[in-house]
DNA sequence: AGTATATGTGCACACATATGCACACTTTGC
DNA sequence: GCAAAGTGTGCATATGTGTGCACATATACT
């Protein structure tokens, strides 16, 4: 009685594949270091702040600061401009919400699914 | 209408705190492994499984896998089943879109406070 | 009983990374 | 032109962590 051409198998090879674009390792890594979450509230409260700035608030040196901005950066959580001999750097909203919002999308569906150790009732599927 | 005298001010405030209470470092470190990922991959494909089964596709030692996922359970992306000898995985959908969801409610206004060396317009605040 | 299977953990080792200091480069001000 | 300020990078070091092997424990099978 079970339709064996299980939909739901299907649905969590298709999860699991666009789970594997959505989760960008780089963007996780950036976020698991405590220094650089502090430099990422510390944006949200100030705003664009130079390096300088930033790093007088901190107990680390300038030189550490600088490299988890670079990190930052590169994972796109922050954008850079070269103003004068100063480099400001600011938290880059939009990207970060656009990324968060495309995992979010991914893994709703596992809401559903993907709860522990309950088989999904698959006969009252399409049924509200 | 928010007509205070510091309006954004006061808003990324609000953001920098509750960031700090949403932002998991220790659900952020789980997914920057590529082995843990693959993992939860694997799980999300073929839903509860016992530790030898996930580890027999993967390169990585026994012991290993077992240990990534002790760390994804303390995360809270994984929970755990004694089922005689084994251990069964799997993949807890609802906690994690939970985790998600908590942290895209709380940097949505980003979207639009945080744009990168762009002045925020606070007289038409209001207009759509 | 004993044997086999499944899992987790102690241990050692290799690799990655965060940190601070010194220095080079760029830009501003005299 | 020269000194000062801001930033990024090479280097060495300390800490964290992923990995594999061996072993202990728990459970199933004969």
């Amino acid at each position: 009685m079970k339709n064996d051409n299980t939909p739901v198998n299907a649905e969590r090879l298709a999860i699991a594949q666009e789970v594997k674009a959505v989760l960008d390792t780089e963007f996780f890594t950036a976020l698991c270091e405590p220094v650089r979450v502090d430099i990422i509230r510390r944006l949200i409260s100030v705003g664009a702040c130079d390096v300088k700035t930033i790093a007088q608030g901190m107990s680390q040196d300038r030189s550490v600061i600088s490299r988890h901005l670079a990190t930052l950066e590169r994972a796109g959580i922050t954008a850079s401009r070269k103003s004068g001999r100063r480099v400001e750097y600011d938290i880059n909203g939009p990207d970060i919400v656009t990324k968060v919002s495309d995992i979010l999308k991914v893994i709703a569906p596992m809401a559903q699914l993907c709860v522990p150790f309950k088989a999904v009732d698959q006969s009252k599927e399409g049924v509200a």
